[in-house]
DNA sequence: GAGGTACTAAACAGTC
DNA sequence: GGACTGTTTAGTACCT
């Protein structure tokens, strides 16, 4: 439950929260981006900070990056409480006096911080509004190029601003709790850290001199960050900045490594990691340093262990973060790409498309699991329409509800075939429901035990292992449910399914069901990542979601003519007076699936490679004991 | 809480 | 005798 509740929040987080998180959530600035800040800062106040504006309220974009770099030291300074270095302070002080101090600073450095960054904020709200209103004798491209340098300097200033509430953060003057931060306080540990931004994000603090435009282009790439997910700004629609939105065809952000971080990182014995090419590799360094020595003396006395190290390399962790989950996504496509080109053409691939998912969402457990055949590696990635607590799940795992009242389960599989093949993550159905899939699929609707036992381990890693448990479920169940018919052959025997009693044992619940009908509209939304598992279900499920009742077991069936099967079956409001129907009446599945089989299941079995959803074998049709079967049937119906 | 369903485990018997 | 197949029962858990 709590593994499934957080994964569900984990899964919204990272299209959302992580874009919205630090790079468009400062291009929201004024609006969103800035709840703290911008929420009070609609008035007019913070004339004085606008004191290095034109009297007219108009600024150059290069005398709004002045500005704003002015502004940088002195909130550096402002922010910087302390005299004593913490460690000094923890000499010094007991715990109980340092927490008392810190939480005294902590308020007085939150009631400044949040002071000046209103003043920002209203001062920049004041400048865009006049500007907006001087723009309109002005050309229409001098006002765009004006709004852009607010935006940039709007986006400047909330990297400062979470550069700083970063630092208080490594203090412990600020601590990070999600639900209690405000503005981009918030914003910083969910934040997806574009590599792009590290230059920014660096030198926001520690390299207050930067080009215009260098920053323009950062600030672009900055928003490739998060250019899936959001690029509004809080300018007008109208404007629209000329910033390079590096994505991918595929609509993942282009991730462009920083300059100084191109070069290869070679590492020869007794050098350095943070040294190489004669320079400081340190973030935001790029010290030129002679040699090793120097290099270590620089080091010492440039980054010894301070809040501004400190701080940097807690981005940088954030960084790694980032580009792990990064590396996850491109190893997910890679798996796809991979498993795609080993494929037929034909097959269905549900893994191809670009399902986003985070790092955490593919592992909910957030390790990675090894493959539990060698033959068959771990695709760990949920799919659509299965709930994390499926997965993995080592006990005996309850999922009627996503189970054949919800998924059909053929769509399903068709959809999911290489994932339930690869991963190891027992399938959502029943055992049940498993075995009648088995059947279903094959040409003559029989399968022999074996044979069951070979499409579970073929269609599911899952069941490559605990082979004695599962098999003896799988034998409980032919044995329980009387849907499942043996027939005697010469040389064995094999299972069919009897539709009719498959579906008569689930009476219809959809209807009036709110969870069922809540879970069947999650699986929906799941399904809407592949078009035509969607129209699938808009065919057969929502008209019977819609309208329960208005489908016999004919058209239910004729829809789907092999694998209606778990939404018709769940929806078909079946007699409960079993003699109210014909018994004569056999579903359409039922009046061609008994046939014997008359050769060895490991021939057959090699035939099949995959899920065949070929046609019936015409050479097999309509034997006799098709008959024997439907005469014993109904008299088990009617007792 | 009752009833239905599903899963697991186990015992047992028959067959090969 | 062992493996496989099929049946049955019991306990437990989840859901309605």
């Amino acid at each position: 439950m709590m593994v499934e509740s957080a994964s569900e929040t984990i899964r919204s987080a990272p299209s959302g929260q992580n874009g919205v998180g630090s790079i468009s959530g400062q291009a929201d600035g004024g609006g969103g981006g800035g709840a703290g800040a911008s929420g009070t800062g609609g008035g007019g106040a913070g004339r004085d900070a606008a004191a290095g504006a034109d009297s007219n309220g108009e600024m150059s974009p290069a005398e709004l990056l002045h500005f704003q770099q002015q502004q940088v030291p002195v909130s550096v300074a402002m922010m910087s409480p302390q005299m004593l270095t913490p460690q000094q302070m923890q000499q010094i002080l007991s715990p109980p006096q340092l927490q008392a101090l810190l939480q005294q600073q902590q308020a007085l450095m939150l009631q400044q911080l949040q002071e000046y960054y209103k003043k920002q904020q209203e001062q920049l709200h004041l400048q865009l509004l006049t500007q907006q209103q001087a723009g309109k004798q002005q050309p229409k491209e001098a006002l765009g190029n004006k709004q852009l340098a607010f935006q940039q300097q709007l986006l400047q200033m909330q990297q400062l601003q979470q550069q700083h509430l970063l630092n208080l953060q490594r203090q412990g003057l600020v601590s990070l709790q999600p639900s209690q931060a405000s503005g981009p306080l918030q914003t910083l540990p969910q934040a997806a850290v574009c590599p792009t931004d590290l230059p920014q994000l660096w030198k926001g603090e520690g390299a207050p001199g930067q080009p215009a435009e260098d920053s323009v282009k950062q600030e672009g790439l900055d928003l490739t960050g998060s250019a899936t997910t959001a690029t509004s700004f809080a300018a007008p629609p109208k404007v629209s900045p000329p910033l390079s939105h590096h994505t991918l065809p595929n609509g993942q952000p282009t991730v462009l490594t920083p300059r100084r971080d191109s070069s290869s990182h070679e590492e020869t014995p007794g050098s350095h990691p943070l040294y190489g090419h004669g320079e400081c590799k340190w973030p935001g360094c790029e010290t030129l340093c002679e040699d090793l020595g120097q290099f270590i003396k620089h080091l010492n006395t440039e980054h010894a262990l301070d809040d501004r190290s400190t701080a940097q390399c807690r981005v940088q962790m954030q960084v790694v973060q980032q580009l792990e989950i990064q590396l996850a996504k491109e190893s997910e496509r890679l798996q796809a790409m991979m498993a795609h080109l080993h494929m037929r053409p034909s097959e269905p691939k549900p893994f191809s498309q670009p399902v986003t998912v985070s790092a955490a969402d593919s592992f909910p457990d957030g390790l990675v699991h090894p493959p539990t055949s060698a033959a068959a590696p771990v695709t760990p990635l949920r799919p659509p329409g299965l709930s994390s607590a499926s997965l993995h799940s080592g006990g005996p795992a309850r999922r009627r509800s996503s189970d054949k009242f919800c998924s059909p389960i053929s769509s399903e599989l068709a959809q999911n075939h290489e994932f339930y093949k690869n991963a190891d993550v027992r399938p959502p159905f029943t055992y049940a429901s498993l075995i009648r899939q088995a059947i279903l699929e094959t040409p003559d609707r029989q399968l022999t035990l074996n044979e069951i036992y070979n499409w579970f381990t073929r269609m599911f890693a899952y069941f490559r292992r605990n082979t004695a448990t599962w098999k003896n479920a799988v034998r409980h169940n032919l044995s329980l449910h009387k849907c499942f018919v043996r027939v005697e052959n010469v040389k064995g025997a094999v299972w069919t399914v009897d539709e009719r009693e498959y579906q008569k044992r689930r009476p219809p619940k959809m209807t009036g069901s709110p969870t069922l009908v809540k879970n069947m509209i999650s699986g929906l939304s799941y399904g809407a990542l592949n078009a035509s598992y969607q129209a699938a279900l808009a065919e057969s499920s929502f008209p019977l979601l819609n309208s329960p009742g208005m489908l016999n077991p004919g058209s239910a069936s004729s829809l789907l003519p092999l694998s209606h099967d778990d939404v018709g079956a769940s929806v078909e409001p079946l007699p409960s007076n079993g003699s109210s129907s014909p018994p004569r009446l056999s579903p359409p599945q039922y009046s061609h699936q008994v046939q014997v089989k008359e050769e060895p299941a490991e021939a057959e079995e090699d035939r099949r490679p995959g899920p065949a959803l070929g046609p019936p074998n015409p050479s097999t049709a309509g034997p006799p004991e098709d008959r024997d079967l439907e005469e014993e049937l109904p008299g088990e119906e009617l007792s």
